[in-house]
DNA sequence: GTCCAGGAAGAAA
DNA sequence: TTTCTTCATGGA
């Protein structure tokens, strides 16, 4: 298949490259994989996954399509992909108005410059990876991950390298929870996954029935009846999945930490100091929580 | 050996 | 309603 090459549009500030860097951070992430300069991507496109190409280009991303169908509606498809996942196209500066006005955090449209929350499109890979990412450390987390999709998941190797899709929730569903729990899963974790995944599979939930809830709170709620998603999982999901932008996931345990190296608040229970930090960034808190994440990592 | 990790559920107080 | 206990393992 010819390769072929568009351009998504960022508007300023975007840096590609913190994004980038973002995407990797040093951990072991098999949901894409990071070149010098780019980012390859299996995108799972309503039943057309294609391998993306995705590097920096001077008005924002240059998207080259290298496997996979070019039909009609595919570069449509990949563009609002990317925009959900990278949000290339937001406009970020009234954050950074809002970062310019507290000291402690006035250095970070300079230090982290044009990065996006990072989004995680699929509803069901951020409440699976909230689940696993609860209470162990992040390197454990993804190798955890890691193990789950290799095992249930679709891939398509090409020139070497191995893409891989999320595992489906309708094979999840069915996922043998002695298999998760010899991968060294918690057994209550296996039981939370495969819940979850049959709740997905069932259509009990979905994304788009999460979206048709009116509000916040609804949604929220919808979530947390879900066993294994408490109030941090469920601000997790809305915060990277549906991209709410006024969702914390409070009590996070490296939001705390960056909130107290950046002394916002003076210990760990704090709340009035937090409310009042986040009272000032209305309408930005997840983005406030993704830079305070972005924080936590000296880039090497 | 100790303490903490991008927590949650169920029991106990 | 709030506070403990358990889950389970890796990394510092």
């Amino acid at each position: 298949m010819p390769s072929r090459s568009f351009i998504i549009p960022a508007s300023d500030p975007f840096s590609f490259d913190e994004c980038r860097w973002f995407l990797d951070r040093g951990f072991d992430e098999c949901m894409h994989t990071i070149l010098p300069g780019r980012v390859r991507k299996l995108i799972p496109l309503p039943g057309n996954p294609v391998l993306a190409d995705l590097r920096e280009h001077p008005d924002g991303i240059e998207a080259t399509l290298l496997e996979g169908k070019d039909a009609t509606g595919t570069e449509a498809a990949l563009r609002a992909y990317v925009q959900d996942w990278l949000a290339p196209q937001e406009d970020i500066l009234p954050f950074y108005a809002r970062l310019s006005k507290v000291p402690a955090l006035a250095y970070m449209p300079a230090a982290f410059g044009g990065l996006r929350l990072i989004g995680i499109p699929d509803l069901f890979e951020a409440l699976a990876w909230s689940i696993i990412g609860q209470q162990i450390n992040l390197r454990f987390a993804y190798r955890l991950k890691r193990r789950m999709v290799e095992r249930w998941g679709e891939s398509y190797e090409t020139g070497g390298e191995v893409y891989h899709l999320f595992p489906q929730p309708a094979v999840m569903a069915n996922a043998d929870p002695a298999e998760l729990r010899a991968m060294q899963f918690t057994g209550r974790k296996a039981e939370y996954l495969i819940g979850v995944a049959q709740q997905f599979a069932s259509g009990n939930i979905s994304k788009s029935s999460l979206l048709a809830l009116p509000g916040l709170e609804a949604r929220r709620r919808a979530l947390t009846d879900l066993r294994g998603i408490g109030i941090w999982s469920a601000n997790y999901a809305l915060m990277k999945s549906i991209r709410d932008a006024t969702c914390i996931p409070h009590g996070d345990a490296g939001l705390l930490n960056a909130l107290l190296s950046h002394q916002l608040i003076a210990d760990k229970s704090d709340h009035p100091s937090m409310e009042k930090l986040y009272r000032r960034f209305k309408g930005w808190e997840s983005y406030l929580v993704a830079y305070l994440w972005r924080s936590l990592a000296v880039k090497s």
